[in-house]
DNA sequence: GGCGTATTCAACCAATAGGTTGACTCACTG
DNA sequence: CAGTGAGTCAACCTATTGGTTGAATACGCC
């Protein structure tokens, strides 16, 4: 899985990582600190880390034996792009299709529109 | 993985799922007309869509035999409102540091600062 | 009623994800 | 230098994912 979006995604598909992100917009942390409130080992978490990281989502440091980890949140301005791109589009074409229902109300009275779409020549496979 | 938020995260974190979209953001389409691009199989492609169903990211409806699918950016926003929430509060938390440092230049001269963060008690386990 | 087209269901498979435990490394501390 | 605390690496396990093929279902059309 090599693009840097689908990563994104996948990183902030689990709740957990969610919340080591919300949690790390206070401060940085430490992966113990990070741990500390979930029931599940450190080693998990540590992956869960990786993960982050890997997708760009967080940056680890070194102090000494600490790995402090650090949000870098220019990877959200990928993922907040692609929606409100396609969020936009989606709703722009919303409103054609409105403009276009409102202008021919005499062309098919009181039938219904029989495809929105036209059939656009299928592979016959 | 029952929260919203993480099947739309995970519904976007494959690249045929997202371009499924993509392209339903021009026309509604039917299962056999977003499977033509691909190589793979029909059904495959009708379980992404059904990944994206289950995700509230598109829906569908029924048209005799046709099932057209229909996109649905609803949860975008969701998402987007999750991405700037943090990537603002990422954001915000850098300038107050930023502050911060620009308020005691001749506190600490010359050393570079101990430490990004104090080390808020950890607990010594 | 039988045929063709559109789609889903079911069973299966390989790869990945998320978790575990145990051993290891690294850097400070006494 | 021995010990301890912080993290990572490695091997393993199970559930999920993304894909396959083959059979079943649902409509519309002669």
């Amino acid at each position: 899985m090599a693009d840097p979006l689908s990563k994104a995604f996948a990183a902030l598909a689990d709740p957990t990582r969610r919340d080591i992100v919300a949690r790390l917009t206070m401060a940085d942390a430490t992966v113990s600190e990070l741990a500390a409130p979930y029931d599940v080992s450190l080693q998990a978490v540590s992956k869960h880390l990786k993960v982050l990281e890997d997708a760009g989502v967080v940056t680890r440091s070194r102090d000494a034996q600490r790995r402090p980890v650090h949000l870098d949140a220019q990877v959200f301005d990928l993922m907040t792009k692609w929606l409100e791109r396609y969020r936009q589009q989606a709703h722009e074409r919303y409103e054609r299709l409105d403009e276009l229902l409102a202008d021919l109300p005499d062309d098919v009275p009181t039938e219904p529109p029989p495809h929105t779409h036209p059939p656009e020549q299928r592979t016959p496979r």
